[in-house]
RNA sequence: GGCCCAUUCGUCUAGUGGUUAGGACACUAGAUUUUCAAUCUAGCAGCGGGAGUUCGAUUCUCCCAUGGGCUACCA
């Protein structure tokens, strides 16, 4: 049998990273079985759509690597499908309009609530007379089709993680199927679109998990084949919450713009919740197709790792190539306007000089905007106490950089030459590495913390070095 | 309140009726070193609690605790 498998957001924003891990166990778990991947838009509340989201959703999956097979489907398309099954529902009596409104449901809820008695529809309309019925619809009055849940007995679910779940048919609802408005709630739009795209393992959060039963009881009703269920985990924040912006990046969007690698961003979440075994960390999404097994996915939730991501996506920007790495780069030297649009030849090699520089000590590329900026600016104010070292004054700092200003200026500026005429500087004048190195670090580079410094020196070049050197010395 | 789900180092996880409970991130120390990284080495750290089953439970059962979800004409 084919495996088929879909991922079905509904179109209210940015794609959330849990939302892209829930894609990204269900195409893999397709994959992994030669079988297909489906996209489906679930945008059936029509208050809560929100424009150019679909767009956004399936940027961020191409974008991650995650491709579906032939066309969206979109169920705001499909409204008649949803109204047909319901009037069968209707014929055969296992579902009824309900005529109750908002304003009366609300009192029903308060109600109830003050008694502490289970939540929920009174059921007021369940049996209604035919007159009734009759008469409502010939005042025109508007209604929803509830889902007459049997009120004894018991539903026995099937998670394929957690195994079976009991469900005590007293406790469930008369969920409305199909809105005043006559587009279909989540629970009739997915039993209906799951069965007729042939799902075999519907995937979704495990918030879905108290719904399952009404699910299996209109699957029954329908006499639609079960699909395997699998919930999957919830992606929590620090706080042990659901994921969200308060924790840090939350929506792709965000983590593409951050600067993270699709690898890195595929390979942590396949991790967040799955293993392969005790060893492995490291991925692709070849290898990932190739051994996933939706059946290990943890059946707990999982707390997002900023940390751990980072150390991914780290160890994916140091394994780029040159050219790759000045590809995905670029967009970052340009958003911090040093360079153009379209950098001149002169400006690739310089950059191309640089990100070698920095390539295991960065953590996402836009990391690029604060680490390259002496490349291209020259410091302007100096922090004096950065000068200053164990057994080394401001003074002497000084010192060492006016004695130093000759050597550089008589250096051809190679890394080599750098590197000899620096260290026979430091024998001449019996210093310590450091107490040269350092003043001349910071002058450069404004700050402690640079590459190394015969290639940030050879980089920047000499007219630019000498003038910085006598800049500190002004200010110092 | 009712119903449901979950629980191994700080975090993500592996694992078994008898293991020195394994790995990764983070952290600490060391090596390297011109700083920061990267890299390498070492270290720290865990089976939520209580009963029961058993010769023996982290592992099986029950209870509790804690965390989470649902309880909409939202998904």
């Amino acid at each position: 049998m084919e495996i088929r498998t879909r991922f079905a957001p509904s179109p209210t924003g940015h794609l959330h990273i849990g939302g892209l891990r829930s894609a990204l166990f269900s195409y893999l778990w397709a994959k992994h079985n030669n079988g297909k991947f489906f996209l489906r838009i679930e945008d059936t509340d029509r208050s809560r759509y929100v424009e150019g989201a679909v767009e956004g959703i399936k940027k961020s999956l191409l974008w991650a690597g995650i491709s579906w097979d032939e066309d969206i489907i979109f169920q705001s398309e499909r409204l008649d499908l949803y109204q047909k099954a319901a009037n069968k529902l209707l014929e055969e009596e296992k579902a009824y309009r309900c005529f109750c409104s908002e304003s009366r449901l609300e009192r029903v809820r308060k109600l109830r609530e003050q008694n502490k008695l289970p939540s929920g529809y009174d059921r007021k309309c369940r049996n209604l007379t035919k007159e009734e019925i009759d008469e409502h619809i010939a005042n025109g009055d508007p209604y929803v089709i509830r889902l007459k849940v049997p009120l004894e007995g018991e539903t026995i679910c099937n998670d394929l993680l957690r195994g079976e779940i009991r469900f005590d048919n007293s406790t469930l609802e008369d969920i409305v199927l199909i809105k005043s408005d006559g587009f279909p709630t989540y629970h009739m739009a997915h039993v209906i679109d799951d069965n007729d795209m042939k799902i075999t393992h519907v995937t979704r959060g495990e918030e879905w998990i108290s719904s399952m039963p009404v699910h299996v009881i209109l699957f029954n009703m329908f006499g639609f084949d079960l699909p395997v269920y699998v919930h999957l985990p919830v992606v929590l924040g620090e706080s042990g919450k659901k994921l969200s912006k308060r924790d840090g990046a939350s929506s792709v969007a965000e983590f593409i713009e951050a600067g993270y690698l699709p690898e890195a961003i595929i390979n942590y979440l396949a991790l967040l919740g799955w293993s392969y075994d005790d060893q492995t960390q490291i991925f692709d999404m070849k290898k990932l197709i190739e051994l996933f097994d939706i059946s290990k996915v943890s059946k707990a939730s999982a707390v997002f790792s900023y940390e751990k991501l980072d150390w991914y996506n780290g160890y994916y920007i140091r394994n780029l190539s040159l050219e790759k790495f000045y590809e995905k780069a670029l967009p970052y030297f340009i958003k911090a306007n040093y360079v153009n649009e379209s950098p001149t030849p002169q400006e690739e090699q310089y950059i191309k000089k640089i990100l070698p520089q920095i390539q295991d000590r960065i953590f996402k590329l836009s990391d690029i905007i604060s680490y390259c900026k002496f490349f291209f600016k020259s410091p302007e104010n100096y922090n004096k106490e950065d000068f200053i070292d164990k057994g080394r004054d401001l003074q002497r700092s000084k010192e060492i950089l006016e004695k130093v200003l000759p050597v550089l200026e008589n250096s051809e500026f190679s890394e080599k030459d750098l590197e000899e005429n620096l260290r026979i500087f430091i024998e001449k004048e019996n210093l310590k590495v450091k107490d040269c190195f350092m003043p001349i670090r910071v002058a450069i580079c404004g700050s402690r913390f640079s590459p190394g410094l015969f290639e940030t020196l050879s980089i920047i070049g000499k007219d630019e070095t000498i003038k910085r050197i006598k800049n500190a010395l002004s200010q110092l």
